[in-house]
Order: structure tokens, then sequence, then C-alpha cells
DNA sequence: CCATCAATCTTAACACCGTAAAGATTGTAG
DNA sequence: CTACAATCTTTACGGTGTTAAGATTGATGG
């Protein structure tokens, strides 16, 4: 498939791949890079020629897993014209990815040293905020909200739904209905005529 | 002060203390069984006489941090009349308690093995949890809300303070305004004299 | 009062971990 | 084909959790 460039595979690819496989599968606790290195049928110390240390392959494997994340964000808000329905979907599509990967919440968020600036909105440092952001605030102006509070709805929506899943998929809290009803609980999403 | 029931101090509660007191300074990543044991100037399996393992010794400290967090919300909300005040500071003061102690969260909710059935409301396994439901739902019967919606309105609440709570502390969020400000932009703390 | 016992602590050993240093292998460029 | 650089292996070191065995000591009962 892929080229193999030098006398073995692909490894820094096969390590980023397996080492988060066996996070899925063996969880975030028994991860190693003597594992990882195992698992690919090299020596303990081959993953040294492709990165400098544990930490910057668990970064590596953070911004595929993140790319992923992203992905399933993008598709659910997909074609969708309702931006009111588009910020409901994308809640729901974060969350759903958390419960579909359980261990990934504590990896990502734990190891990847993201920083957010709440008090300067341009700053798209991480790029789900970022798209959460593009989709809050077209709804807000489409509803006409006034710019003074556009941070403050965003920040309340998006701490929402982080806090979910992180309850979710950290706590063992378990809950048979639907997510999305929580969403038009937040006075920007509780529209008139469903009342 | 207390007992020194054998030849050397109270070791116990000693490798509590100084465990959670390296946790604070050195953060949750380079917290060692080992470290806790020379700190206390004992052997490095001493522990093993009060604990089976190293997660019997994590499990008591987050006991311990749990109490204080308790205390600190219990406070919050101590002789106040007004329950929809009283949920606010409640919420201020979660988060707060993460503020001042940057490295819990990630202790707390990642090491401590909660488990909560919000389909079984009446199931008070995690304190803090218990506190804020009771105190949510004291608020709710005050001001009439219908109480079909009380789990929903509680989830949403307690989903949003633990989520600024998460992204502030381990995802290195920050904001310069008021936490206390959001909670008013849930429908049910959206109070008709503010508007 | 002292022998016994159980709780507590220490020493020694093991497997696993991350990492560094040195050398072997091999694709590639001159 | 020779030199070089990238890649991988071997070896070694200190740190980690855990177990097993033995030492120390407070408490108990004859």
């Amino acid at each position: 498939m892929k080229e193999k460039p030098y006398h073995h595979g692909n490894l820094r690819k096969q390590l980023i791949e397996t080492g988060i496989s066996l996070i899925n599968e063996e969880g975030v606790k028994s991860f190693s890079l003597r594992r990882v290195a195992a698992q690919c049928n090299v020596s303990h110390t081959a993953p040294y020629s492709h990165f400098k240390n544990v930490d910057e392959l668990i970064a590596a494997m953070g911004e595929h897993v993140t790319e992923q994340f992203m992905e399933k964000l993008r598709i659910s808000i997909q074609g969708e014209e309702d931006s009111s329905e588009a910020i409901s979907l994308l809640g729901q599509a974060y969350i759903d990815f958390f419960i579909e990967n359980p261990q990934y919440f504590q990896f990502l968020f734990y190891h990847s040293g993201i920083t957010i600036d709440l008090d300067n909105y341009n700053s798209d440092n991480y790029p789900p905020f970022a798209l959460f952001r593009t989709t809050a605030y077209h709804m807000f102006r489409s509803i006409g909200l006034p710019e003074a509070s556009y941070s403050h709805q965003l920040i309340a929506l998006w701490s929402m739904v982080h806090g979910i899943a992180s309850l979710l998929t950290n706590n063992g809290v378990r809950y048979s209905g639907n997510w999305r009803d929580f969403f038009s609980i937040l006075t920007v999403l509780d529209k008139e005529d469903d009342k």
C-alpha cells in the first residue's frame, strides 16, 4: 500500500496507529512505549528514531485522534441549512465521539497540552473549538442575538457539551435519554415555537 | 495530637497527606508510591502495610480530597435563604475549588472510579452531586418548575459547571470574567426581572 | 514479668518502564 | 562503488510497582 522508505516498514505511522488502538483496547493506563514497539515487531528503542521521547509519540497520536474527531464533527453538520439545528447536531456529535471511544476523552484532554484563550476569540488553536465557535456564531447572528453576549453563550454551550462528555467517559455516568434534549435548556436554543 | 499506635508515627495518615501535597506541588504525573514513602522517611514498601497497592492509596487520597471539596461546597451555601442564589453560589464554589487546586480535577475524576446513575436519582453515591441535586431541586420547587423537567435541568446545570472546571484546569483555558455569569444562560436561572 | 503474637517496617529481588549511548544495517547520493 | 545519513538493535542505567522473607516492636495473656 504505502511506500516502505527504509529497510523496515513505515514505522512512524505504524507506531501512531498501534499506539491509538492500544489505548482503545487496553485503556490509557496500560499504554507504554515498549508495548507499542513490541506490537510493531521492533526493538523498544526503535521509536526514538521517529520521536524524541514518549510524549512526542503521544502528541502525534493526539493530533491523529483530533483529526478523526474533526472529521466526525464536520460530517455531522454537512449540508445543514438551519444553523440552530446545526449547533445541536454538532453538540450531539461531540458527545457521541467520546461515547464511541470512551478512552479518547482522557487521552485527548489530558496529554495534548491544549491552551485556549477565551479572552481572545480569534485564536483558533484548537480546531474543534474553532468549528464550534464558527457554527455557534452563525446561529447567534441568524437569531439576532446581541453581539455582546456571543462569548457567554458560546462558552455556556461548549462547557455543557464538554462537561457531558467528561462525565460520561470518565465518571461512569449512564443516561438512557437523548443528550440533544439538554441543549434546549439554554435560553438561546429554547425556541418559542416549541413551548 | 493523634495517637501513635506503633513504633513509628501514624503512617497511614501521613502517606495520604504527603501524597496529596505531592500532587499539589509536583503534579499528578510525578506522583509515585516510592516518592511518597521517601518523603515520609520510610522504606518504599512500608505503605504495603496500610494499603494493598498504590491504587488503594490513591483511592484514600481521593476520599480525603472529596471531603475537602464537600466542606467548601457546604460552606458556600451556608445560611443562604434564596435557593436560586444558593445554586449559583454552589456552582461558583465548585469551579473555584478546582481553580485553587488545578491538579485536583484530573486526580479526582480520573482515579476515583465514581459511577453515577442518572436514571436513578436516589443513588447518592457521589456526595458533591448529591448536594448539587438537593440544592437544585429545592430551587426548582421554589420557582414552580414542572417536576418532569427536574432531571434535565439538573444535568444541564451540573454538566456546565463541571465542563467549565474541566476546561479551566485541564486544557489551559483562561477567562478573566466571572464564571457565575454563565449560569444565567440556563432558562431556569434566567430570571424575568433581570431582562 | 515475660513469652508469644500480630502489626509494622526493612531488605532483597523481580519485571516493567523511559531513556541514552554505541554499534549494526541499509537505502541513497556523489 | 564509496561515503553518508537514516533507521534499527544491543546494552546499560535509574526509576517504578509489587512480592517474599526477615527484623523490629507494641500489645496480650499466662
